[in-house]
DNA sequence: TTTGTAATTGAGATACAATCTCAATTATAC
DNA sequence: GTATAATTGAGATTGTATCTCAATTACAAA
């Protein structure tokens, strides 16, 4: 199997474009930070390794991993695009608590089944799906009462 | 069974707002476009009416009718939000386009239902899901295959 | 009907994420 | 090494969404 590096390489490879050390920097930051991120906290972090690296460059790279499959958008929070890696990682849907924001991954794979069945049915070709579910989690539900 | 106008007022009522004519022409705005729009398409139509009428009203307007039910989000289309009526409605899940924009549509009791049994599990309480399905309708499909 | 008051409005200013521009730089194939 | 097309950073720009504030208005109570 190959590391998330080579993904990387080929993809760009295949498509003439060069593997810089800008994008190696971002693909580990990216694959470093635990899970959800969006690009302010990616850009935060990487901007402390290197003092030069531009948001820009990360706005134009991150599409790039997202065509390759190593990272994916997940639910939009407060007006910003998340991404979690998603290279080696099965598909699962999201459960975003509205008022503490935590964030609970969950697969069930008789969605998964009912959602190609879907397609199926539409004669529709489906390149990405996303479930989200927003609500309130048990921990802030517990808080809501006793207030 | 109420009208919208009437869910509307209530609302308003309910919380210490106002029935105002430009929220009387947003409300009847947006139930006399089809289904999906965003809130410039909106925003024109209504425009022509009044010319007054600012596009703040219609930002500030909108949340109000998520908040009593009677239109929702929708997928984010192109960085926009769309929204659709849901007054009368059941709820449904999206097939996108992403070529020629087409939304289908589907409705899945089991799905559904799934998605109340992870909510159980995890002790979650939702307040709004939403499925979306990006990717290719039959037309589009064969138009590329023609290609 | 009149009045008091708090909500609402429009117009423009503002905030902010995301995208674009362009000269300078650099990775890659030969 | 050299040629060349891709890439970069910094700042400008775009475009959606939000905010501000003085003027207006809906609505409840008199």
């Amino acid at each position: 199997m190959n590391s998330y590096e080579d993904e990387f390489r080929n993809y760009l490879k295949e498509n003439g474009l060069k593997f810089t050390p800008e994008r190696q920097l971002i693909l580990k930051g990216v694959f470093s930070l635990h899970k959800h991120f969006d690009i302010d906290q990616l850009w935060e972090k990487l901007h402390r390794k290197d003092r030069r690296l531009s948001r820009a460059t990360i706005y134009r790279t991150l599409p790039l991993l997202v065509e390759c499959n190593l990272i994916q958008e997940t639910l939009r929070c407060q007006g910003r695009v998340q991404y979690e890696h998603i290279f080696g990682h099965e598909h699962h849907d999201h459960l975003v608590c509205l008022k503490c924001g935590k964030i609970i991954e969950s697969r069930e794979e008789r969605i998964e089944k009912l959602q190609e069945e879907i397609c199926k049915r539409y004669h529709f070709k489906a390149v990405e799906h996303r479930l989200g579910i927003r609500g309130y989690c048990q921990k802030c539900q517990n808080k809501m009462k006793g207030t």
